[in-house]
DNA sequence: AACGATCCCTGTTGGC
DNA sequence: TGCCAACAGGGATCGT
């Protein structure tokens, strides 16, 4: 299940590898806490770490909104989770970089890092998991979203990927790394450190590159490259390792970390052609590439 | 407007 | 063995 450290792999390779939530993640999370939200209606809310709650105004909001309410669609955009709830409200949770939701039964031991719960008139509990607290939840009302970031948030990665004229719109003229590009939330929704160079290595190309000196060709070559990299993501469960790594909400790890191409792969040999893999650090974010296959 | 740097936060690691 | 600085990262925010 987990992938066993190489003896050429540094602790610190096996570290980086912790999964942190990415598109992938975040919908097999959704895929497992909708049918026990849907259509039920919260009976109590316990937002127990107030930085949690730090994206309303008012952060005792979440609680006061969402209790008594019932819950509609469970949807995602991106690496949100959006939940349609009674009152035209939009509950939001975004899993950060050590966020977990786990569906649990009231008499089942709570991680101390359990931030929020929100228990369901079943009697089902979810718990937002969460040390490191770069995960928040929120609730909004129509007029707060407008207002709110969440206004620029891009299409989604897998189900609104942009064409490749409308990529090449949005890259043109600009200096900054594609890599950064990839990351930039506001342009496509859902990628991150991990899934970023990956794609950029199915597309064959540099993270360093300016993202506006990339070719219609190579626009196409990235476009193609997002779907079956999310998607061979989502088959396995996302990516996962060590314990403070992403966990599927019914405690199993992914398995993708064992597919990775080049993330965490510094040093060792590219699948393609052998030549060591390198890092660079891209937007202030580590960067892992094959210098003979991306250019 | 675009872009880079900084900050938030904490478990884990590696160097001493 | 034990201590502690360094590191990882998504997104908001700020300065240039």
């Amino acid at each position: 299940m987990f992938r066993r450290a190489s003896p050429a792999m540094t602790a610190t390779a096996a570290r980086i590898l912790a999964g942190v939530p990415e598109l992938p993640e975040v919908e097999t999370t959704r895929r497992c806490i909708a049918p026990a939200l849907e259509g039920r209606r919260l009976v109590d809310v316990d937002v127990r770490r107030d930085r949690m709650a730090r994206r309303n105004d008012r952060p005792r909001d979440v609680r006061e909104r969402l209790t008594g309410r019932r819950v509609g669609g469970v949807g995602r955009i991106g690496k949100f989770i959006i939940a349609e709830v009674e009152g035209d409200l939009r509950w939001i949770m975004h899993l950060g970089m050590s966020g977990r939701l786990q569906l649990a039964n009231p008499d089942m031991p709570d991680d101390v890092h359990t931030n929020f719960v929100a228990t369901t008139e079943s009697g089902l509990e979810l718990r937002f998991v969460d040390p490191r607290t770069f995960g928040f939840v929120a609730v909004f009302t129509p007029d707060e979203w407008d207002s709110s970031s969440m206004r620029h948030l891009g299409p989604d990665a897998l189900d609104a990927l942009p064409t490749s004229r409308e990529l090449q719109d949005r890259l043109a003229h600009r200096t900054t790394p594609i890599k950064a590009s990839l990351l930039d939330q506001r342009i496509v929704a859902g990628i991150g450190n991990i899934y970023a160079d990956e794609i950029l290595h199915r597309a064959r190309i540099g993270p360093v590159r300016p993202a506006g000196s990339l070719s219609g060709k190579e626009i196409a070559a990235l476009r193609r490259a997002v779907r079956p990299i999310l998607e061979d993501g989502l088959r396995h469960g996302g990516t996962s390792l060590a314990d403070l790594a992403y966990l599927l909400p019914d405690g199993r790890a992914g398995t993708f970390v064992d597919r990775l191409a080049v993330y965490g792969r510094t040093g060792e040999p590219c699948r393609n052609c052998g030549t060591p893999i390198e890092r660079v650090v891209v937007a202030q974010r580590s960067s892992h590439f094959c210098p003979v296959c991306q250019r």
